[in-house]
Order: C-alpha cells, then sequence, then structure tokens
DNA sequence: ATGGGGCTTCCAGTTGCTGGAAGGTCAAGA
DNA sequence: TCTTGACCTTCCAGCAACTGGAAGCCCCAT
C-alpha cells in the first residue's frame, strides 16, 4: 500500500490505526463483526475509504464512552440514516448513562465498605485482621 | 444425598449453595480452578463439609467486594494461614480499593460526558442530535 | 414402575478484544 | 539482484468469570 499520494485516498489498515486510534487488531475484529466493511485492494489488503476511517473513528469515540459494542452498531446506523430521530439516539444513550450510573453506585458501595476495613486494620506483622474477619462473616451482598 | 439429619454434617452441593449464596454453576467453577475441594461421596455427589461451605461463603463475601477470583485466592489463603501478617491483607485490599477507585473516576467521566451530551438532545423527532455530533467530531477519550 | 428433582460430566457461548504462528507483499539498501 | 524488514493476510487460542444446555445417573415418593 502505502498509496502514491493523490491517486487514491484508501488507507491501508495501520494508518486507519493511526487516524482512527484504534488498534489494528481491533478493526480487523470490527470488520469480522461487520461494524466496517472496507474495500480490499488488488493485493488483498484492505483499503480505507475516509468514510471508514470517519467510521472507526466514530466507534472509538463511543466505546470511550462506554457503549457495548452492540449499542455503537445501534449508534453507528442511527448515525447513518439522514431519516433518524433524535429520541431515539436520546433513548439509547440515556439507558447507558443509567447503566453506568447503577455502576457507579455499586462501586462506591464497594470503595466505602473497604475503605472502612481498610482503615481498621492495622497492617502490622500480626495475624488478626478486620478485613478476613468480615469476609468470613458477612454474608455477601446482593447486587 | 440428603443426609439423615444428625449422621453426617456434609451437604449436597444445592444445601452449599443456598448457605453459601453463590449459584451451583458457580460452585463446580470454583472447584474445577482448584478454589474449593469438597469431598466425595459413595455416589459421585459432592459432600461439602462446613468448613467448604464456610469458604464457599467467604468467597461469595470477597467476590461481592470486587476481588478478582486471583485475589480470593489469595485471600483464602491468607485466612487460611495462621501465621498471616495483616499487612499482607491491608496491601492486597489497597490495591483493590485503588482499583475501584480508578474505575469510579473513569465511569464519573464517561458520565458527565454522557450527561451533558444527553441534556442538549432535543429527544424529538427530528434528526439533529447533539450526542451523534459529538461521537463523529470528537476523538476518542483516551483511558 | 414411574415421575420428578437433584446430581453428574462435558461442551459451547458470552464480551471485546489480544497474542501468536505461518505466510504473502512491498520498498529500500548493499 | 538479493535480502532485509516492515507491513499485510488468515486462523487459532486464550483471557475473566461464569452461564446454559444436553445427556445421563441416583434416589425417593407415589
Amino acid at each position: 500500500m502505502a498509496e502514491t499520494a493523490s491517486a487514491s485516498a484508501h488507507l491501508a489498515i495501520g494508518e486507519a490505526a493511526e487516524q482512527s486510534g484504534l488498534p489494528v487488531k481491533t478493526i480487523r475484529y470490527y470488520e469480522d463483526i461487520g461494524l466496517v466493511r472496507p474495500a480490499r485492494g488488488a493485493n488483498g489488503y484492505r483499503a480505507f475509504r475516509p468514510a471508514d476511517v470517519h467510521k472507526l473513528a466514530f466507534l472509538a469515540r463511543a466505546r470511550s464512552l462506554g457503549f457495548s459494542v452492540e449499542e455503537c452498531r445501534a449508534l453507528l446506523s442511527l448515525w447513518e440514516d439522514r431519516g433518524r430521530e433524535s429520541a431515539d439516539v436520546k433513548a439509547l444513550a440515556r439507558r447507558h448513562l443509567a447503566d453506568i450510573q447503577r455502576k457507579i453506585v455499586e462501586l462506591e458501595a464497594m470503595r466505602d465498605t473497604l475503605g472502612t476495613l481498610v482503615d481498621r486494620c492495622h497492617g502490622d506483622n500480626r495475624p488478626d485482621c478486620p478485613i478476613l474477619d468480615d469476609l468470613a462473616s458477612r454474608p455477601a451482598v446482593k447486587i
């Protein structure tokens, strides 16, 4: 590859990776699961058009906001649907936001409990330990 | 199974599951990876002694605080080591606590960004949408 | 004896990649 | 011209921590 400047704007996978911010392996994986469909050069190399690269960058950004791959697929098809309703996008985002919030609450509960235990532990060379005592005596918290 | 009352205190897997709070499948999995080693009855059924059940409950509690299975294995061996130093437990817990805190920060960043975008989206039947605009134009956030 | 529930094993799937092996392609340097 | 090295290709395996399902015992009650 490494097309001769102006000839065509297609990029090889390495360049697409650099421009989109996704690892090469991830891009191949995304093709596998049908998120992108790059063209192919005569040598069998993937040839990413600007629109493909844009799509990859979109995916990178959506993933970095925590959307699952399937949610990304839905977002992508909304993005490409000129007749979409922003309400659909908003609903999807809101659901994801609620997921995030749930996880935060769960992690904060863990942090608080564990933080208290850590504070109470002497952390010296003796064996008695409030952390282990808690694990051994308290029932698991249902999530 | 279903031992005749006082005969022996061994439990079948279903009862061990109920008492420990772990699903049956999970207990089998924990045996697979060597976290518990229940005895076996003449019929091939697993026979959980009280100490096994206690171990399972310990695991359930530790998992519910977010420790990985490998961390649980370490905690378990510290628990069973009468000569342990609480400093080791504390160090492990502290590392995990830091992990949790990192995740919280990451999720809060997602929540804040996404929350702003959701607020700015009209959510009506028109196609223009700040959420998609962001995804399409902002580079992914490195984590 | 028959039905149901619980037990057994093993295999496959989940999510989102990531690493590695074996091999093809291409441009540049000796 | 040959060779090196950086690309690229495919395919297979593995991570975490389970979960579901199939096929088949075992045991007790009716």
